[in-house]
DNA sequence: AGAATCATGTAAGGGGTTACATGATTGA
DNA sequence: TCAATCATGTAACCCCTTACATGATTCT
């Protein structure tokens, strides 16, 4: 039960649709989780059949239907036991480092381009994370609102997530330059 | 097919049994991916089945046998192929998260506790990590050795990896601390 | 005497990805 | 007219985790 929780925690912020919430862990605003859509429709089902949330029509005459969904109070409970038992370490898995590892043994072209690519993904999704840290925080400044803000929480988990993505962008780069170099050097 | 490659990746740096490749990839010296040892077996014999590896079996009086793998040709070109396939993105999934995502419906006492567990364990990751660095780079300085040292894949995924854990430190940290803050100021 | 290390596997089940399926509206 | 957005699902499959299984040696 892993996706669970994480669909429990992000509906705490309000009521969202499942094609809302898809959005939302697919672009990666969850800075907490990644789902695709498919997973994030299945697991609303099981929830909601579970009583942890439930949901309500909206009709609407120019779209589709939707269904928004809520937390429940036994939906609260359950994130309450789940916060008191133990989690796993978070751990790295990742296509490119297993590529950047190889590197010595292959042709660094391509790594370098996928690179590259990732650091302009990452700047990009900076730019997107400061802009939301700055809508949650509205009119205070990060320290007051560490201090009295809300909610604290999501604005807690997209920190980390601004953060590690910095941290991903300045890696990629620093990797690029320094295997470009190496070329560069063998070349001449 | 995604273990495969990570587990290719590592037996490049030389040979390995699954027991040793195991310890690796659990402890978390793979800072590219995490696996367990069970699954590395399988791996393993898959990997052989494929001809992407060959073991050799190796007799020991006072151990168990045990079998080292290499890399084949085969493996390498494999290898190869699997960098210039476009990759996925990496993304964050972590429980410790989700519950912060929560905290402002939950009970924060066990989540800051968990942040303290993870700051302590993340801790002694780093130490780890500049010892294996230093161990990687031998007496050069680090720009020397990205300039010029070998192997250099090993060397930068390992600066990643501990980049990652820096990070996952400093936010464990600050998160504890905003929470201890509130619950101080709530209770006075 | 018990725990830890070395050493390798099998089997069941759950979680996640990919592919398939549908259909109306809006903007380029 | 083509692509994108809104909106929700099903089915197959693969990957990964957890639990089970064995057994000798070394250290505390």
């Amino acid at each position: 039960m892993a996706l669970r929780h994480a669909v429990l925690a992000a509906l705490l912020s309000g009521e969202y649709s499942g094609y809302q919430l898809a959005k939302a862990f697919d672009v990666g605003v969850a800075n907490f989780w990644y789902a695709q859509p498919q997973q994030l429709y299945l697991e609303l089902t099981k929830l909601e059949k579970d009583g942890l949330i439930s949901g309500r029509q909206v009709v609407q005459e120019a779209r589709p239907n939707k269904r928004l969904f809520t937390v429940t109070e036994a939906g609260k409970v359950e994130l309450a036991r789940f916060a008191t038992a133990d989690c796993k370490p978070s751990f790295i898995r990742d296509d490119l480092l297993v590529k950047v590892q190889a590197v010595d043994h292959i042709d660094a072209a391509p790594v370098i381009a996928q690179l590259d690519d990732r650091a302009a993904a990452a700047a990009a999704k900076i730019e997107f994370l400061d802009r939301l840290l700055r809508q949650l925080r509205g009119d205070l400044d990060e320290e007051t609102f560490l201090r009295r803000g809300e909610p604290l929480g999501p604005y807690l988990t997209c920190l980390r997530g601004r953060q590690f993505e910095q941290e991903h962008h300045t890696w990629c780069v620093r990797a690029a330059t320094v295997l470009r170099d190496r070329a560069k050097n063998r070349s001449s």
